[in-house]
DNA sequence: CGGCGGCTTGAAGGACGTCAAGATTAGTGG
DNA sequence: CCACTAATCTTGACGTCCTTCAAGCCGCCG
């Protein structure tokens, strides 16, 4: 497909530009609040940013890590979509959840020292790949860096516990699409247009419905004006209306 | 009620004695790995014995934390078992989890500074309350304490991911069992016989069942020879089967 | 073209929730 | 020690939401 496909609402991403030097570290990366100027000090920056490993790129499928491996590093997405999901031994998958650009990938392999699950890209995904080692040593200098891992680390059971409700279909969708947006927005996207870079299977894996109970919901949805769906494209008509549906999930 | 009752199977709590020495902190305790004699150095143990106060006893239905206090402290429970629940704007309750001796409260506060949660004593509750703005400037000198850190938060996710599938009332009622049988026989407690401190109702909640649901499942169970349920005792006499039954969630 | 995977739509079936009533226990005060 | 009440737990009957099963549609690729 040519790259100038008319729906790529994303920013075009050019992993040679833009992130590289010292003073400008990924704008968009989980650790930006600690790298941007202003909000830390040089030699941190400096310590930081030669400590990562930009690797890439992965296409649709490629795993960038399998369970089971000897855990080393957690990774920060630069762009693109990866997926985790873990296979139970009668070949069912769970999808852990979707991480998206400048959000973290493998804190929950910190504990077991192996990855509990398979991280795998959606799309085309370039990550910046922290040894994990090496950046808790550095966190016992910079209290800084230290105290974004444990936010980080927090705020990741806060997420994972989100979907352990038992609320209907109809309001599990609406808290995805809500999330999807706030998370897109906080990253500077656009928080009312953008495409699922996943498949309709693992939504609903991940929201523990049927596949079949996902498009139901997505045209119902459409039905009553709150969306607009074409493909994987989605417009969100009435953002109020579908946070008002999912305000019993998202635990306000 | 005399503290002689004939149900009693976990050893009796004395918190004036026992754990208070700086080379036997706490045995039961969530850092007990970087504490115990070989495990750790003296100074270690000696700086986060300063930092721990010992608080409690709390009694059934008393608040440790509230939703939306400041966050200033983690907790590890010394004796009885803490449940941490949200309440939506409906007022309905949403049970996070149980938390036994040995185990740490308050670690998703982190992230928003906030507890997100409420805690709430179900029996006769002794705790370890740390600062964790001391300890985590502790953690900047002793790399052990810090890692100990990085892996609670850790393993807090992967747990906050259990209850996040789907599956059967069976498989979450034995998984239910099942965790709490290993997280007990961890701490040095029977694996086979133990006393529920929480209600059905809780219970059902934190599974996302109904009450009644909850009851015909142990009521199977019991039919089945798999369990043998008097009250709020549970025996378990087919740990084989009921971790079967369980093992697509636990996730192997 | 023809096959394949992802997506949608419809109809039937099941597992769990809801409602309601009864059983057992715990807590309280006489 | 014994009523009396409230709370928890159990059990049954019924309804519902979602899944499962099945078929058809669409876009993609060999």
């Amino acid at each position: 497909m040519s790259s100038t496909r008319p729906t790529g609402r994303l920013p075009a991403f050019d992993p040679e530009a833009g992130d590289g030097d010292e003073l400008n570290f990924c704008s968009t990366c989980a650790f930006g609040e600690v790298c941007l100027p202003g909000g830390f000090d040089k030699p941190a920056l400096k310590d930081l940013h030669c400590l990562v490993e930009h690797v890439g790129p992965y296409r649709a499928g490629d795993s960038i890590f399998r369970v089971s491996e000897p855990f080393e590093s957690i990774f920060a997405v630069r762009a693109g979509t990866v997926k985790t999901c873990t296979v139970d031994e009668e070949g069912r998958e769970q999808v852990l959840g979707f991480h998206l650009p400048g959000e973290m990938v493998g804190l929950n392999a910190i504990h077991p020292a192996r990855y509990p699950c398979d991280a795998i890209a959606l799309d085309t995904v370039y990550l910046c790949r922290f040894s994990f080692p090496a950046l808790a040593m550095l966190a016992t200098r910079l209290p800084g860096i230290q105290q974004q891992l444990f936010r980080l680390l927090s705020a990741d059971i806060g997420k994972a516990a989100l979907l352990a409700s038992d609320y209907s279909a109809n309001e599990r969708m609406a808290a995805f699409l809500i999330l999807l947006a706030d998370r897109y927005a906080a990253r500077g996207f656009s928080a009312t247009r953008f495409r699922l870079s996943m498949a309709r299977g693992d939504i609903a894996n991940h929201l523990r419905l049927a596949a079949e109970t996902v498009s139901r919901v997505l045209r119902r949805f459409q039905d009553q004006g709150l969306i607009k769906v074409e493909e994987r494209d989605v417009e969100l008509l009435d953002s109020p209306q579908l946070r008002k549906m999912a305000r019993c999930i998202l635990h306000g």
